[in-house]
DNA sequence: TAATAATAATTAGTACAACAAATATATTGT
DNA sequence: ACAATATATTTGTTGTACTAATTATTATTA
């Protein structure tokens, strides 16, 4: 039992390093965004206009950080909040067009450096991956 | 090649959640510490009296994050710094008495924490992850 | 309808991560 | 010995995570 120490720790690291070695490409590229809004942008490309509780449970993040997150992008123009008709509590998140292009500018690239973490890895390693991380995540929910 | 951009959320979803599954378990076992705090706990126990760029490199920590670990658990008396005969520019990291004392109390309690995420997955799972982490550990050095 | 509960988003406080720059001390080459 | 370089740690800044509390609005129910 106490060998399963280890795997909290390879998870962590690795996952910091996967993080880490995107964030300095994204800068020697000079994209003017994070890993974390890059998510974001990602999501309502394929999805625009979600409200902020639809894209925190898309994106993983919690409440308030996605709130600061997209102070972030409203400042860089990336996205806008609209006032929701059927609600005013809510507002909706809107992928404007200076995102869209930005998006569309830099998601070949940001393949390309994402594509790296795996050149010594096969498909069947990708698929285990898939597998043992989600059966961690839902055994642990 | 678009379809490894999932890896990385998946990975950063699933060592999120590990983290604060532990230290939801941590805080309702009212052990006084963080997840990070323990790793060095963990790693002083085994090896005591290191300083603090070895500390860092142990624990995947970089150095200034380490420095406000290490801050945080001196104060707890967990630790002390201790000059260092042959070079005044490092401090010894000490684990004290009172942090052997709380290691020795805590550790069979994290193991069995740690032990729930892989409660439905097997021993060959846990080989492949750790086979795959650090393939793309190493990828991305 | 008025009181209560639930929901959407924000704010505040504490902790950690990554990076750059600063400080102090050691080591090396000449 | 002196200058240049390297090492150990700290400080400052920005961004993210989690908790708790707050504000505004909507839904429920007595």
């Amino acid at each position: 039992m106490e060998k399963f120490g280890t795997y909290s720790f390879l998870l962590d690291r690795t996952s910091k390093r996967v993080k880490q070695y995107a964030q300095q490409r994204f800068k020697e590229e000079d994209f003017d965004i994070t890993v974390d809004q890059w998510l974001v942008l990602k999501n309502l490309n394929e999805h625009n206009d979600q409200n902020q509780s639809q894209l925190a449970e898309v994106t993983g993040k919690d409440h308030p950080t996605l709130t600061r997150i997209l102070d972030l992008m409203c400042k860089k123009g990336l996205v806008e909040r609209k006032a929701c008709a059927g609600d005013r509590r809510s507002f909706i998140i809107h992928l404007t067009d200076f995102g869209k292009s930005k998006q569309k500018e830099w998601v070949p690239k940001v393949d390309k450096i994402r594509a790296k973490a795996w050149e010594n890895l096969t498909e069947q390693d990708y698929q285990d991956l898939k597998r043992i991380l989600n059966t961690i995540y839902e055994s642990l929910s």
